[in-house]
DNA sequence: CAGCAATTTTGCGTATTACGCAAGAAAGCG
DNA sequence: CGCTTTCTTGCGTAATACGCAAAATTGCTG
């Protein structure tokens, strides 16, 4: 353990740690990889192993499942996501800080087309990967209320507000995604998830009348 | 299937049907008992089938892993969470349908006491359980997004309310539930999620402020 | 740069698991 | 009572997760 203040990014990680990141995504985008190219029941772990040029047994060590090494990119990315809307200018008002963070992190996702994206829906939707794809939207959620926390400057325990806006912003990622996918025919990305998020901005409106009694 | 109109409960199922439910709730209720009394390492399938009466083979006909066979019976309450919302009296307004709803249904969980609260915290807040866990999160959020749509007449692909609103009822839920786990000494849970509630109600005033760039 | 301590990778062994398949048991219908 | 449908069970198998200890690798230090 080093003293030091735990930089941000890779930057300053003993070579140690950064070939351990490194082997970490290999792995993982190998699985994410095979899985889509193949379908989730045509990969094994061995596979993704052989892919990843690592030993079966390694592949366990850092993760505990296919099923986990498939949805560690998407964890990174809910991860990178949270700082992200930490990092945005100051001034910036919180709810455009928060859009134009989620919008910038999905703009990669717009080009996968036809074979690949339908790889990925079935992936991504299959009953098999539902737990993992929870906890992706979990950390995501977590990732992006803490942020909204600091920016606020309130206590997360205290105060509901970061988690609420959190898991209001995460439905809307996901209620976009899921049009996306069954989008016919296809659509970009970013409108659906700046739409939605303008939905949920109008929602909480609505839903601050109706949860006040009077 | 027959031609009925499906009616709600239990009532008037099929010998069949019935049974099948039965086994498994005798299964689900198997699994959490075990679960909890020596801990989720220390159970096999193979012991949650002989305590269930049934064969390990048949075990796995109702549930495709031992971690979703404990979950069963959050999942089943989650649903009817989502029910009771619904039956509740017609001119109540929407936000205390939902909190009576909820409350009424966190009633039973005050008992647990000492080593057996314990060993729910153990089981449920578990890494492993996490994934289930989640996907019973997301059964109750489901539930009651359908509820809250249908009593308020939206379309819940067209209106985000209901989910913002489902989502929001279940981070109160479970920032109570955590709570609870965590007091020391014991508390009573109902008042937590009471509070909880309240706070969420709260929290989207601000947030319907915090939405508005005006 | 050589050697040493810490860390990581790997192979092996094993308990467990998930599920296809087909035979046997039970339920419900006429 | 006999027939059909559905559920249960046992068997076999491919896959998996992880403890353990040996081998390889890394990074520091003299």
């Amino acid at each position: 353990m080093s003293t030091e203040p735990a930089p941000r990014a890779t930057a300053r990680l003993g070579l140690r740690e950064r070939k351990k990141l490194a082997t970490r995504d290999a792995i993982g985008g190998a699985a994410f990889h095979l899985a889509v190219q193949r379908g989730l029941e045509n990969i094994t772990v061995e596979d993704i192993a052989a892919a990843a040029n690592v030993s079966p047994r390694t592949f366990n060590n850092y993760f505990s499942s296919k099923l986990e090494a498939i949805s560690a990119l998407g964890i990174d990315r809910a991860v990178r996501i949270g700082s992200a809307v930490c990092e945005r200018p100051a001034p910036e008002p919180l709810w455009e800080a928060i859009t134009a963070a989620v919008l910038e992190h999905y703009d990669a996702v717009q080009s996968p087309q036809g074979e690949w994206k339908e790889g990925m829906r079935r992936v991504l939707l299959s009953p098999a990967m539902r737990g993992e794809y929870l906890k992706t939207n979990a950390a995501m959620q977590r990732a992006l209320a803490a942020a909204i926390a600091e920016r606020a400057g309130l206590d997360p325990d205290r105060d509901m507000l970061p988690v609420v806006l959190a898991g209001a912003v995460n439905t809307a990622a996901q209620a976009a995604i899921r049009r996306w996918f069954s989008a016919d025919p296809p659509v970009p990305l970013r409108p659906l998830v700046r739409e939605a998020l303008g939905q949920v901005a109008r929602a909480f409106t609505d839903a601050a009348r109706a949860v006040q009694p009077g």
